[in-house]
DNA sequence: GTCTATAGCTAGATAGAC
DNA sequence: GTCTATCTAGCTATAGAC
């Protein structure tokens, strides 16, 4: 129990170049710790301990402590923008864009196994994490941009036929249900899988079940036609 | 930001008749808290604040933190477990049972609109909480339950053809991110949906859209035969 | 940029009076 | 069954030497 952060596979391509600055590795354990146990279940010592400093040092790294978590889910945040927003631009109709979307948003969550705790751990913990500093603005910045961005996809495959008319909000919510939390639910969800939910198996089972849930829902036969607008 | 628990509606039923014990106060405190900050982030003295007795007092009828925990989580598993359960015990094909079970779920998730959270919550927080004590080995066993009433269905119904074949777990999985994912968003939830995800218009309209998700999936008119068995 | 030392406070839990 | 008092350990954050 004593070195938790041991265990958990650092995030390939994280550090460009040979060697992490220290304030890498500072992100890279507090991401860790931050998802683990969330805000108020990990101590600065702790985060210090892993890096192999004192913990005045983070102090000097970091102002604060919000400070510290707002980076860290800012720097997860930023890469998922990055690459959602690449998978976007390719050629193709509204479905195969999606896809390619989802498809994205799943490799995402498994390269970096950490972030669907920490992404669903920051939204639950608005109450204490809701500030006005410069990282919590980027974050709520990110984090609209990311959602405005598949907002807009979702509403135009909709209103060119490709995508039943559901309600885009509702969507959004569901397409998170179907994949973050997934990805987040740890003991429960490798238990009930059977083997743990970032296996290549498991993962590539994920992505089909996904993605026929959406093209064909779960009851059989019935989507025979596009549901009528009123 | 000193009482947030008086802002959080006691869920209605709680209590059967005229008036709570300490002990049921306690747990209606302590679920609201726990809900909000989680485990780490609530202390002893906020619970017993809120209940208005003196922090030492709460040691009298819990013997500790985690007990007080698992008690709360042990608590609204048993009412989901009852209520999902008996709604099962209704006339009907397998369809007609799963689509009741599902608003039952809703239903419920809405009625004690504190309890999505903490389930989730607890999910996340199994490094802090996996103990050995009585109380959580009937969080688990309930849990259990739980799963495995669902899993029937899903099962007797794949098998009589009224759903799709689909792997169970994953069918668990999704069900549980569309449904207690959504009640557990918090703000983030509201900003999207333009209003409480507990308001009556929201949570009908969550219902609809739920349905109509595992009814019809969301791409249009690609569901018109069930997907070949291999 | 890292360290030791420490301030000031709160945590969970216990002892024992009433 | 509730209280006051207290224990030990932890927390975030700062001061200041090197």
């Amino acid at each position: 129990m004593d070195n938790v952060v041991a265990n958990i596979p650092l995030p390939r391509g994280r550090v460009l170049n040979g060697e992490a600055s220290t304030r890498n590795k500072i992100l890279d354990a507090a991401e860790a710790l931050f998802a683990r146990r969330g805000y108020s279940g990990v101590g600065m010592r702790e985060v210090a301990d892993a890096v192999g400093i004192g913990k005045s040092s983070l102090f000097h790294h970091f102002t604060s402590k919000v400070q510290l978590h707002a980076a860290v889910a800012g720097r997860i945040l930023d890469i998922f923008d990055r690459r959602l927003t690449a998978a976007l631009e390719i050629p193709g109709d509204a479905v195969a864009r999606f896809d390619h979307w989802l498809e994205t948003l799943i490799d995402t969550l498994v390269e970096y196994p950490t972030s669907a705790r920490l992404l669903l751990r920051s939204l639950f913990e608005d109450d204490e994490l809701t500030g006005t500093s410069e990282e919590e603005r980027h974050v709520d910045a990110t984090l609209h941009h990311l959602v405005a961005t598949l907002a807009e996809l979702l509403q135009r495959g909709m209103a060119a036929g490709a995508f039943r008319k559901a309600s885009i909000p509702h969507t959004l919510q569901s397409l998170i249900g179907l994949t973050v939390y997934h990805f987040a639910s740890g003991e429960f969800g490798d238990e009930l899988i059977g083997k743990s939910v970032f296996s290549p198996e498991a993962v590539k089972r994920r992505k089909q079940e996904v993605r026929d849930f959406l093209h064909l829902g779960l009851v059989s036969g019935a989507a025979v036609r596009p549901r009528p607008v009123k």
